[in-house]
DNA sequence: GCCGCAGTTGAATCGCGCC
DNA sequence: TGGCGCGATTCAACTGCGG
């Protein structure tokens, strides 16, 4: 802990939880005193009715009173006075993290830009095991959005560029990040066994973070503290952390999971590594991007089938419609087939197989397993 | 090409590249006449001075003069202005698409919402091959976002569900695609060898929206056309398209790709289709047909209940009366329930799903429609 | 202890047409 | 135009239990 530090701890309540309105209490702690600012605000879901699963259970939505604005004015007027006592507690060269989803990161990004923050990334969370579109309306809200930006344009902003490069297996660290949401052990039970909150993030986001934007000893604020993520990842990669949080049962729950975390648990620090077999390839996509053309013939390997390719990236052979799998074993009469063994296509008089341009693929894709 | 498209040919300019201002043009087209619109507007991108690889070779940059905004005040009344007229060429159950990256999306998001947009997804769409970032200050910008959104709150905006589905090989599509930039033979030169746009978009990409969110025989309009993607695609999948245009140098590029581009064939367009399409056949119909006797017992598929069938083709069972959805969810206690393929009755021993008579039904009425 | 299977769950702006 | 009724719709993980 360096001399500058030790001195604002006299006045800032570093490693706590303050209980109470987010804009009051950081207007009444001291300006440029704040290395980084995570904030996971309310995101103004406007769900009407209920939603059930095709097997009839009923999804637990996020319908918290706190998450509830009269309109997008209401909301707005919330963010930007936020976000203006943010930034006042921001280092000059502080910089700050915001998540949302559709429904409020526009405005939210639209308001950090109006108030002099500078934009350095856009990061998509993409979610490993997102919940699925159960009605068929829509497609499946399979990622949330964070922005990245420093206080100001001149800002001389943290960025661990090599600790990041390691993180990510030897390459330069992307803007999209594919991490499983918060479930299992990590999720926080409450006494009835209930999740605590709502929407309480994953640890291997917060690390990510962390990791990436600030040093150790920095100061870490979150002025939507929750169950207080932010704070036990700050805790274990020895940060100090600020917690503001206004519900009750949250603090309680936050405080207890803090006390028991430690301090550099090498444990958490596999949380984000996963294997992955080689990433899927649809059929589809070859047709998407032009490698077979709608209408084009495709040819058995074995010569005795015909099909051609639908703009979906179906076949239709014989009469029977369905992907590249069904339509080879509906022909065969097979109770199944590998569509990508199974077909290829001409080209200059010569048979190809489909599956080499799902080959080609997959090495343009260089998928990184995070 | 029916009726009503061919009296709208009357007054819409079809399949054609108009030369001028989108927001005077667009206003000059008649009311809730298109279907889709999709929008690649500038992206006010705040470059600074140049920007060299590690080798020393310059990036070339987007510096056009098209993409220079005095401030985000000037380029909030821009994209204001021209997502009324697009809204207003809207049908009542139209939709759009806008594309943009960290730079201006948040500010096009916040707009869209207030113009009466209702937003339906954000979708990512994260490059394969992306431009690393040289001087390691930022992460990887790999990706950017479009949002899609309906003209308002209560449009039923054209979604194919199961077209999407079987593209992506039988899994419900996500809100995050992975698709490689436009390069190669794609990527439009112009008599310099130059590239003739600075961010032509990827087919693939337009592909996926088309077949996605619009039918065969729509109308598109892309109010900045560019070098004509958005036309390309559509021509090939059979929908209309109007382009607006006002750099004669894109034009000319885009007519003459146009002009090479021809129509995939009928039977390859056609795209998987949703049960909700189907017609619908009323329980009792298996019933008056003999397919069902009054008094015959039915079976769920649980095991679990028993319902007698009554001659009108409702249920009996437990002392619930109705029909063979309502009697379903009475038994199971949930809130609804799907009768077709909840019941089974019994033939030689044997159970079969009482859908199984729907469908021969249904495959009679394709044979007499009548 | 391992494997398979059944059950549960996650920031969700999640019908439509007839009368 | 509001109410009612048909009937369409899910993916990846994790938990817990039984063999």
């Amino acid at each position: 802990m360096n001399k500058v530090i030790r001195e604002a701890a006299t006045i800032l309540p570093l490693n706590q939880i303050l209980d109470g309105d987010c804009i009051d209490l950081m207007n009444g702690l001291p300006a440029e005193s704040v290395d980084l600012i995570f904030a996971d605000p309310p995101y103004n879901l406007q769900l009407k009715g209920d939603l059930h699963r095709p097997d009839n259970s009923r999804v637990d939505a996020v319908d918290d009173h706190w998450d509830q604005f009269a309109s997008f004015q209401v909301y707005d007027d919330f963010s930007r006075e936020w976000l203006k006592a943010a930034r006042r507690l921001l280092k000059p060269n502080g910089a700050i993290w915001v998540i949302g989803s559709y429904h409020n990161v526009f405005r939210l990004g639209a308001a950090l830009q109006d108030a002099g923050f500078w934009i350095l990334n856009d990061v998509v969370w993409r979610k490993s095991n997102p919940m699925p579109n159960f009605r068929g309306k829509r497609l499946t809200n399979a990622h949330e959005t964070l922005i990245w930006a420093a206080k100001s344009e001149d800002s001389k902003y943290t960025f661990n560029y090599e600790a990041l490069k390691a993180l990510n297996e030897g390459i330069q660290m992307r803007s999209d990040w594919v991490l499983p949401i918060c479930t299992g052990h990590e999720r926080l039970k409450d006494d009835n066994g209930d999740k605590a909150h709502p929407t309480q993030k994953p640890e291997s986001l917060l690390h990510r973070i962390l990791i990436g934007t600030t040093n150790a000893g920095d100061v870490v604020l979150d002025p939507f503290f929750g169950t207080g993520t932010t704070g036990a990842v700050a805790k274990k990669l020895g940060r100090e952390y600020i917690g503001i949080e206004r519900e009750a049962a949250y603090r309680e729950v936050a405080e207890k999971r803090l006390k028991s975390v430690r301090k550099f648990d090498r444990s958490s620090l596999e949380v984000t590594t996963s294997k992955r077999a080689e990433p899927r390839v649809p059929f589809g996509q070859l047709v998407e991007r032009g490698m077979l053309s709608p209408g084009e013939e495709l040819l058995s390997m074995n010569g005795r089938y015909r099909a051609k390719v639908r703009a979906d990236g179906t076949l239709i052979g014989n009469d029977v419609k369905g992907s590249i799998h069904q339509v080879g074993a509906a022909l065969e009469g097979a109770p199944s087939c590998n569509g990508w063994t199974y077909w290829c296509y001409k080209r200059d008089g010569k048979r190809v197989p489909i599956d080499l341009l799902r080959q080609q693929i997959r090495a343009e894709m260089v998928e990184r397993p995070n």
